[in-house]
DNA sequence: CAGCATCCGCTTTGATACTG
DNA sequence: CAGTATCAAAGCGGATGCTG
């Protein structure tokens, strides 16, 4: 990108992080821990190969991600944020809330990947009683389930599926979305082709902060 | 700004406000409150007037931004964000805050203008002694005077001169920034240039909180 | 002068094909 | 699997022109 040449740091920092795609790609990083190129490219749909393999080596130049050689068997290079890279998680997660009154429109053909809800989960939602045995809910929205679990009295996502969760939900990403902050009754999201299987109360359980 | 496509609320939000430039007239508008096309594009040194009016529209589509007609006799435009505009100020100050590393690097010839500080005071300087008098720093390094002042156990920032400033400050904007977060000492700043009059136990008073 | 719109050369992006 | 190469289209930057 070229630079802002201002002496901002908001200016900076947009000079580092503002070209298209960047912001996404560091997003994958931060939900993934560390992941291969095919993972980032699956994971990032629509964007061009040659711009994804530009954006990591600018990435890394900028001291923000390395690429780590995978021990055999796998042998294959990974990639992973440095702390420097992490740091970007506070403002990753005050845009993901800026944006998420977005959510309710339309999502049309949008693409989806189940680890995306991690953001809304881990931002927005809360364990109203983190005193009880913790519950897991398995999620089918996207390409993979996810399971969300209480801990810590918030809420996390790992990849699924679920050992034995106490409840499975499944239907259009909206669908989950809306029901789980809270949006839409479990009845009527059950009527617009949400299923549902399971403890209701698990749902319940986790609700939106604010 | 082309959309990514994904139903993911980071990338909703970058739809809307990832185009480049964008950031930065919030910024502006998060500044000062409400302003004129003209104080804008002051404000933004190197935006293309074509493109500051684009992204004018654009967050005026996207109901970030109103357009007011200023009562007679001034009688011109002002832009303002809407409420919606004003809850980017989380996102930004993340990312300001992220960006603050990157101001120690030589400017070189980047622009700068004194409203600048707005950022780095009320998010990274506290009031150290906020039970005594308020006090007020004057500082000159860019355009226009800037003053520094305690309020509410925080720092603030508005248009300079100060009526009777408590200390003084010019110099180059990395010197004054540098002394402002005390990785420089007086002594050193004065050294390279900084010229500080006035009760040295203000600087003192205005430190960063982390 | 404030507040844009238009034009044009250049850079970035997107889509696809291709390679070690 | 993990990229590079290519090329058309879109976006940006800079200059300039127009209108109240």
């Amino acid at each position: 990108m070229r630079s802002y040449r201002q002496y901002c740091s908001l200016a900076k920092a947009l000079d580092v992080v503002g070209d298209r795609w960047t912001l996404l790609v560091v997003r994958e990083l931060l939900l993934r821990g560390s992941a291969r190129y095919t993972d980032l490219r699956d994971g990032l749909p629509g964007i061009a190969t040659n711009l994804l393999a530009e954006r990591l080596r600018e990435l890394e130049e900028a001291g923000l991600v390395v690429r780590e050689q995978a021990p055999p068997p796998v042998a294959t290079t990974l990639y992973r944020l440095t702390p420097r890279g992490e740091e970007l998680k506070v403002a990753v997660h005050a845009l993901a809330r800026w944006g998420a009154p977005l959510m309710v429109d339309d999502p049309g053909d949008d693409a989806f990947r189940g680890h995306w809800l991690a953001f809304p989960a881990e931002i927005l939602l809360t364990d109203r009683t983190p005193d009880r045995a913790p519950v897991a809910l398995e999620v089918r929205a996207g390409d993979a389930p996810v399971v969300l679990e209480t801990g810590d009295g918030g809420v996390r996502l790992r990849p699924g599926p679920a050992e034995r969760p106490d409840a499975v939900m499944s239907g259009e990403p909206r669908l989950v979305l809306g029901t789980l902050m809270g949006k839409l009754g479990l009845d009527e999201a059950r009527e617009r082709g949400l299923s549902y299987d399971g403890d209701p109360r698990v749902l319940g359980r986790l609700r939106p902060a604010s």
